[in-house]
DNA sequence: ATTTTCAAT
């Protein structure tokens, strides 16, 4: 993608859309490769026509039965988003990894999406289904510009603000993805009494 | 301190 956009999106300002640049490595031993080839980057589909809407995270979706994955080897597919899954593409990514063992999800978000009621839940629910959840740091920033964005020799510099918020997104999502440890030892205690 | 959000005015 072009470096406006790049930045457009998984900057700070806000966007009324949201892409999502992927890629996919096979299990070597003890390391993971890329696949060649599997690596790309899409935006949801329909904002502007009404038809057929669709969040990235849905368009991802549809693309993977076209790699042909081989079920005996391991995968490991790394979304960086620019805004976190909602409640129900979080769903949807649950019931992918329940129906694809051979596959394991990561999943780097620029920035946490709270529209939607439930938003947490999704959050915690796909970490519990078995997938990495993270905010995207300096290192994905830079890992994305090197590998998705048409930099033209530009360099990707951070900014202090983009650090600031950077921690502010990681500071909100440890919160809410502590809050399953919190109600398993609320729990745990109740129980015990 | 923090409204904004995969649009719709």
């Amino acid at each position: 993608m072009d470096a406006t956009t790049f930045k457009d999106n998984f900057g700070i300002t806000w966007a009324n859309e949201t892409y999502l640049c992927y890629e996919v490595e096979v299990q070597e031993g003890d390391a993971w490769a890329p696949v060649e080839g599997l690596q790309g980057f899409l935006r949801n589909q329909g904002a502007d026509t009404h038809w057929k809407r669709s969040h990235a995270e849905l368009c991802f979706l549809d693309r993977v039965p076209s790699w042909h994955l081989d079920e005996g080897k391991q995968y490991r597919l790394t979304c960086y988003i620019s805004w976190s899954p909602c409640p129900d593409c979080a769903q949807k990514l649950v019931e992918f990894m329940g129906e694809n063992s051979h596959v394991s999800l990561r999943i780097f978000a620029a920035r946490i999406y709270t529209k939607l009621d439930g938003h947490e839940d999704g959050l915690r629910k796909l970490q519990d289904a078995g997938a990495q959840l993270a905010i995207m740091t300096l290192k994905e920033y830079e890992h994305c510009w090197d590998t998705f964005v048409d930099s033209q020799g530009q360099l990707f510099r951070a900014r202090d603000e983009l650090e600031v918020h950077i921690g502010a997104q990681c500071q909100r999502l440890e919160n809410i993805l502590r809050a399953i440890l919190a109600a398993l030892l609320g729990a745990s205690l109740f129980s015990s009494v």
